[in-house]
Order: C-alpha cells, then sequence, then structure tokens
DNA sequence: CGCATTTCCTGGTAGC
DNA sequence: TGCTACCAGGAAATGC
C-alpha cells in the first residue's frame, strides 16, 4: 500500500478533509490536516506515516478491515474519511473502515502519544536492524507465548495473526512456547521464517481474505500461498498431519501438531512447566 | 510493571 | 425466507 500511494501523494497539498464516522480518538486532529503538504509516504510496521508539512503527520492504520481507496468505490458503505487533495485526478482520496477498528488521525510528528504500540515498536522485519542476535535478546526478555509476543508488535513490526502463524509454522516453533525458551537454532529460524513470510507477502501485494483491497481495488495474492492460516483440519503441507486450531492471545490460531512441538524433541522429562 | 482479558465494530454465516 | 446467535481480529483500555 505504500508503494502504491508513494508515487500518488507525495508533494501534493490537503485540500480539505471530511471526517464522515463518529468522532473519536481514532480519528483526532484532521482538521489540522487541510492545507499541508504530504512530504513522504513512510511506514512503520502495520502503521501508515505521512509526514506533512508545519511538523503534523498524518498516521493511518487499516485496523482488521480498513482500505485506502483512490476512486470511489461505486455505492461504497463506510467511508470514514473522505480526503481532497491539489492536483490532477484522482485526487480525492477515501479511509473506508467497515468495522472501525482502523485509525486515521493527525499528531504533531512523532508525538505518539496514545499509540503506545507504535511508540514501542519493535525493528523493521525487513531492515538491516532485525537480526538474529537481536531478536534473541528480545525474546529472552519475555517469557509469553511466543504467538503472543509476536503479536504485540514489540520483538519486531508488522506481523499480524496470519503471517505469525505462517512463521512460526515454517520455523517448526509452537505458537505456546514460551518466547524465552526458544533455542538458538528456533530462533534464527523463525527469524528467518518471518523475513520470508513478510517478503513474500508484500511481493504478492498481501492478504485478501474479504475485505482487503489494494488502493487500486486489486486483490492481494498471498492468500494463494497460505500454508496454514485458515486451514486447520486439512492436511500439513509438509508432514500431512491434520492442522489443528486453537486460540492463543484471543486470536484464532492454526498449527501442526506434528511439526510445531514445544519442546522440539527434547526428552519429555524436562521440568520446564507444561506448555498447552 | 507485567500479563491476561475485555472492548470496540459490522458482515458473513450457521442453525433453526 | 427471515430471524437470532456467534465468529472474525488490531490495538487500546481495563483488570488484577
Amino acid at each position: 500500500m505504500r508503494r502504491e500511494l508513494e508515487p500518488w501523494l507525495t508533494g501534493r497539498s490537503v485540500e480539505s478533509i471530511e471526517l464522515l464516522a463518529p468522532p473519536g480518538p481514532k480519528y483526532r486532529g484532521l482538521e489540522h490536516a487541510a492545507g499541508r503538504r504530504i512530504e513522504a509516504v513512510k511506514r512503520r510496521g502495520k502503521f501508515l506515516l505521512l509526514p506533512l508539512s508545519d511538523g503534523l503527520e498524518l498516521i493511518a492504520h487499516l485496523g482488521m478491515t480498513g482500505v485506502i481507496a483512490g476512486s470511489a468505490p461505486a455505492g461504497a458503505k463506510h467511508v470514514r474519511v473522505r480526503v481532497e487533495l491539489s492536483g490532477s485526478a484522482p485526487n480525492s482520496l477515501y479511509f473506508i473502515d467497515p468495522r472501525r477498528f482502523g485509525r486515521f488521525l493527525v499528531v504533531e510528528r512523532g508525538n505518539y502519544d496514545g499509540l503506545p504500540t507504535l511508540a514501542a515498536l519493535g525493528p523493521e522485519p525487513l531492515g538491516d536492524d532485525f537480526t538474529p542476535a537481536l531478536f534473541s535478546q528480545a525474546l529472552a526478555r519475555s517469557q509469553v507465548a511466543i504467538k503472543t509476543y509476536l503479536l504485540s508488535q514489540r520483538p519486531v513490526a508488522g506481523v499480524g495473526n496470519i503471517y505469525a502463524d505462517e512463521a512460526l509454522w515454517r520455523a517448526r516453533v509452537h505458537p505456546l512456547t514460551p518466547s524465552a525458551a526458544l533455542s538458538a537454532e528456533q530462533t534464527s529460524e523463525l527469524h528467518g521464517a518471518l523475513r520470508a513470510v513478510l517478503a513474500a507477502a508484500i511481493e504478492a501485494n498481501g492478504t485478501t481474505l474479504n475485505d482487503y483491497r489494494t488502493v487500486s481495488g486489486g486483490l492481494g495474492g498471498y492468500v494463494e500461498r497460505l500454508d496454514v492460516y485458515g486451514h486447520a483440519g486439512a492436511a500439513c503441507p509438509r508432514c500431512g498431519a491434520e492442522l489443528l486450531r486453537a486460540v492463543v492471545a484471543g486470536r484464532g490460531t492454526t498449527y501442526c501438531p506434528d511439526c510445531q512441538r514445544a519442546s522440539k524433541g527434547k526428552p519429555r522429562t524436562s521440568r520446564r512447566k507444561a506448555v498447552r
């Protein structure tokens, strides 16, 4: 999405901005955007960050069902924000978000008060800062289940429910393994798997399950390449065992009980507290 | 502070 | 067909 928006939006000015949803913290500060110039289109994790002139910053997050569209989808319901831009058409931007889990707000640049996840976001998974050594240090600090920790956005940015399941499966790590209990090998595998899954998903323009569309209305193609997410009950593509579904951190979690073992073949006499 | 649970919200669908 | 009940989940808020 960032790649699509960058050439379109960079250098344009916000001529007007209209909030069509009930006001609230998810949409705060929009009135300050009018008249400002969009200086760049950046991204951190799942947050889209648009520095504006005069030291402001527009922050967008799609939540579950959010979409940014460059043209008015016919009969589109749930348009929450409409932005009119300078320059030639298309010069209207629509933030459409049926469930209103998304965010679209303007802040003083870099002031992420009220956005604790963004303020404490881990390194970019595809950036140079995300090294196996740093990842290992982060995991050592937490006893919470690895999947829960990944979803917190702290050890690494941008990993959501789908890609967490996919990466854990690739790395053969059980989603309930305490983060600090991952072996060096597992940590390294997971690091590589996260990068590979996210790189491939970005390459495929994301994953469209139902709502997600690219800015130009296209579908995210990674849904075709999902190995486990949404495939509970089907055979594991690697070993053939039946994929199971559990709830971890309140989220549906699909995993292979054969490939992804909590203690990775260690003797079962381990004194470590049982992971279930 | 750390961690777990609840909340927000609507479309889709299972079940009757 | 039409109704109800429930499920999906990112991040913040709340509870302990």
